[in-house]
RNA sequence: GCGGUCGUGGCGAAGUGGUUAACGCAUCGGAUUGUGGUUCCGACAUUCGGGGGUUCGAUUCCCCUCGUCCGCCCCA
């Protein structure tokens, strides 16, 4: 019986782990340089939750969840996002009475969607996620955006880009869809089935579609800036001089539409124009959800966040050719003859260890030359040999991997030569 | 959910309806006794994703299935 991974799941393993790491640790610092606390919500969460947040007509609540029904006969879903379980957590545990508002939360974790596989799509997946809770500041829009760049920043990422838009408030998303829906309802045969489904669903999407970019009342379509109303249009006026101060560029795409239900205000994707990078180019998607704390039950609590993947990271990473320095690497590997031997190099190795040496010996029984080649192959700035000479003797052959050279030293005064060495 | 592509040892990759499935890399062993990154020699797929069919005979032909990769939709 052979057992393979389940469809668009995958290993992550040592070759690639370590660049998680990283990723992870610069994550995790400019949280703390902005003042975000980890929260850990569970992995899955009562379905009508999405249901009711993220919306029953998106493609999330249509093709895309992991549905099960427990022995409770209760219906549970493998979150598909991020953001609906935090502010749940923020409802039920009432942090909206926390003295510090607005509340600022980030989670790193795997995310789920039954989707087929493509470059950079998978069924799990691990999202890096910042939310706002509290504050409809348009600065707080501005410092969510800023975090998300600072991370591709400090991970090497250069060929990015920033789209932005603004969705508008319930009212004028409303006047908008309106008059979306009353000006292709009477041609919408003219169009591609997908845009047919999309005027009822989704007529927003129409605008998107690449299928009738050509249809001429594309060209007429009314525009969503063109229907924001005052508040809405101020706001988004105040979040763009925000970034304009914080010294980030980005560009205004009016067919910028988030697709999920709770999304208003605020909408951004941050992608990568790197080439040679596959069709899906979003690194990152975000924006602003007021109205969604009511949605669940709590009080009105405005908030914005963004969601990004590590994998797409990665990707983008690999697209523009570029690698963390720091891989990990070995400062002494320990080679040994005779049995005798290895007892005593185990304990040396052991005494390395605990004086932070990175350090690492044979446990396969192999002839000196075949450890020379392990050493060799992990990096090892320095090899220590020991055989039954040097067990006699109470001395160590240290070995330079970089120079060749090699001295004899007494074992009582290897640790420190060798800590001497690595500095 | 729809469309295309591919599936040979740890990896990369030839190949043909017929009794031994190239090659490269990696790995392991050896080339005078205890030393790497170069070189030389040797070892390493009862088996060609799985199942069924055609055939005297299939890894090569057909069907199904599973899986891969890519694109559409949409997104992270």
């Amino acid at each position: 019986m052979n057992f393979k991974v389940p469809r668009g799941t995958q290993d992550i393993l040592p070759a690639q782990s370590w660049k998680w790491q990283r990723v992870e640790a610069i994550m995790r610092d400019v949280c703390e340089l902005y003042r975000y606390q980890e929260i850990r919500t569970p992995i899955f969460e009562q379905t009508e939750l999405f249901l009711r947040t993220v919306g029953d007509t998106t493609d999330i609540v249509q093709k895309e969840m992991y549905t099960f029904t427990d022995r409770g006969d209760r219906s549970m879903t493998l979150r598909p996002e991020g953001t609906a379980p935090v502010v749940r957590s923020f409802v039920e545990n009432k942090m909206f009475g926390y003295p510090d508002q607005p509340v600022k939360l980030y989670y790193n974790g795997p995310m789920f969607r039954y989707e087929r596989q493509q470059a950079g799509r998978y069924r799990q997946f691990v999202q890096f996620g910042v939310e706002a809770i509290g504050s409809d500041d348009p600065a707080i829009d501005a410092e969510i955006i800023s975090l998300a760049m600072e991370v591709y920043k400090r991970s090497g990422l250069t060929d990015l880009k920033l789209v932005l838009n603004s969705l508008g408030d319930a009212e004028s998303r409303k006047a908008h869809r309106e008059a979306l829906v009353d000006h292709f309802r009477p041609h919408i045969s003219e169009f591609c089935k997908d845009c047919q489904t999309r005027l009822e669903k989704n007529p927003l999407r129409i605008l998107d579609c690449k299928v009738d970019r050509e249809h001429p009342l594309m060209e007429t379509a009314p525009s969503l800036p063109d229907y924001l109303n005052e508040s809405s249009r101020e706001y988004f006026d105040n979040v763009k001089s925000f970034l304009t101060d914080a010294g980030i560029e980005f560009v205004i795409d009016p067919n910028l539409v988030r697709g999920l239900d709770y999304y208003n205000h605020t909408a951004f994707e941050i992608m990568s124009t790197s080439k040679g990078f596959g069709a899906i180019t979003t690194l990152c998607g975000g924006g602003r959800y007021n109205g969604l704390s009511e949605e669940i039950g709590g009080p009105s609590a405005p908030g914005i966040g963004f969601a990004m993947s590590i994998e797409r990271l990665l990707l983008a990473l690999e697209a523009e050719g570029k690698s963390f320095e720091d891989e990990p690497s070995l400062d002494v590997y320990v080679v040994t003859l005779g049995e005798e031997a290895h007892r005593k190099g185990f304990q040396l190795l052991q005494q390395l260890r605990s004086e932070g040496i990175k350090a690492d010996m044979d446990f396969m029984d192999r002839k000196m030359k075949a450890q020379m080649k392990s050493a060799d192959r992990h990096e090892a700035k320095l090899v220590c040999i020991i055989a039954e000479e040097e067990v006699a003797q109470g001395v160590i052959q240290l070995k330079n991997m970089g120079t060749g050279s090699q001295e004899q030293i007494a074992e009582t005064a290897i640790a420190g030569k060798i800590q001497e060495l690595l500095k």
